[in-house]
DNA sequence: GAAAGCTGTTCGGCAATGCCGAATGCCAAA
DNA sequence: TTTGGCATTCGGCATTGCCGAACAGCTTTC
């Protein structure tokens, strides 16, 4: 492990969780390094552009080379390329938003966002990290990882977001195993309130869990009992479609159970 | 300069133009660094998630966690944050897309897209990087840049995306000083062809330059000689809002003139 | 089928590198 | 004016990260 690269990631995601600027000083005390030696870290990420300093106050915030590898990451990444025709389709098909996302350590990052179509002002979601015990997208995969990764998860921190969010491991258990049956996903207002959504996992042509694709909306909407059904059937229907994109063997969700 | 961190964002940047995929090897003759040195940088970065390692091949690509940070910084960038309502709203009074960006080297950064209203399927370009010549909101911005500032933009690479676009520097200098004159800035398909753009420079409270705002849309909709006029003074108007909401003093765009 | 070439990876020792304590210069508030 | 806090610079110690060479696994080639 390359400490000095450690080091600077860390200033990097302090700065990324505080508030907009901070000052070599507050950032050295809460990393827990010298003064000088944060001093060098953010002078080398200055002249690279993934921080800026602000001239007036001689703080650091966060720099736009940042986002320009965040969309090389997008662009490369292959689940997402091929997802966004299937998301499209999806969309415009159920009438409601359709989120493609991977899971990293404890979190879902949306990877695709797929608006609602002809709807009104929609704020985007990409780049959104999402705790993946409170929305199907994270339910959908972790049902379908390897069982000493899902018990890490289960083992790990399940926040709270809304009053619905289910941070009980034994209830998420059951709840994945019945995933598992039924091939999707759902969440009941778990992440935000109103909202509901319905996902499915997507495969790689390894045969594992590569990510998840589903739909977002008002729970009126999504689950109303011939709702629920129709969508679920889409949602299964397109994220198999996708893993087979992928090369994904036609077993695929069977193998993973674990 | 911390060598190590200076190499580590090396890396990244290789592999975020290379092909999707690189091998240690291939990466070591790259940036001209042994090979082992390497591995060691991808091993701390593919513990922080900035990197993830292709089981099959071997081979290193950008992670998820590039994302996560690229979003921090959008998110705590105060100009997007402030743009995000002025852009709606000028995209629904417009009816065509509006973009925000800010000047990276030679390059625009698009940080915030607003959709055109009730539009056809749209591809997002938030996390865009557009050479600065090539667009409105490149020449808006390069246009109130200190004098020094823009002299060294213009004696750079010119790149050349369409056939219309201009990169001979005396012509993109009669073109900034008029920019200057008029107070927005124009592009004739120079970006892409069959798009034009209407650009307003953007200033913050110290009277410089941080980003630009503007139009983007068919040529046929945005530069006839009745729609440039109306669209020029309401991207104007939006911007010098914007400006103030920033906390710009009056005659912003005056001093920099340079 | 063997062997050569290519990968990514590990090891150990040299010294360059990045680290830290203390001192500096700067600004703004008291 | 003084004081406190800040970002920044300096120089020497030793830790740290660097590289050459050797290893293990793989596909390609003869």
């Amino acid at each position: 492990m390359v400490q000095a690269v450690h080091r600077a990631i860390h200033v990097l995601r302090e700065l990324a969780t505080a508030t907009p600027r901070l000052g070599v000083t507050e950032l050295a005390d809460r990393i827990g390094v010298a003064k000088p030696t944060v001093h060098a870290l953010l002078r080398t990420l200055e002249a690279e552009g993934m921080v800026v300093q602000d001239r007036e106050t001689g703080k650091y915030q966060l720099g736009p080379g940042l986002v320009t590898l965040g969309n090389a990451y997008l662009d490369s990444h292959e689940l997402r390329t091929r997802a966004v025709t299937w998301a499209d389709l999806l969309a415009s098909q159920a009438g409601a938003a359709v989120w493609v996302g991977v899971l990293t350590d404890h979190h879902v990052l949306v990877v695709h966002h797929a608006f609602r179509p002809g709807g009104s002002v929609q704020v985007l979601e990409t780049g959104a990290s999402l705790p993946w015990n409170t929305c199907a997208l994270g339910k959908a995969i972790a049902a379908f990882l390897p069982a000493e990764r899902r018990t890490e998860l289960l083992a790990g921190e399940l926040p709270r977001v809304t009053g619905a969010s289910i941070v009980d491991p034994a209830r998420l258990t059951t709840q994945l195993d019945r995933v598992r049956e039924i091939g999707y996903a759902l969440d009941d207002q778990e992440l935000t309130l109103g909202d509901a959504g319905i996902a499915a996992p997507v495969f790689d042509r390894t045969g594992e869990v590569v990510g998840g694709l589903g739909l977002v909306g008002p729970v009126e909407r999504l689950l109303t009992e011939s709702a629920r059904q129709e969508c679920a059937i889409a949602v299964r229907e397109v994220a198999r479609s996708l893993s087979r994109d992928l090369g994904a063997p036609r077993n695929a969700g069977l193998r993973a159970c674990g």
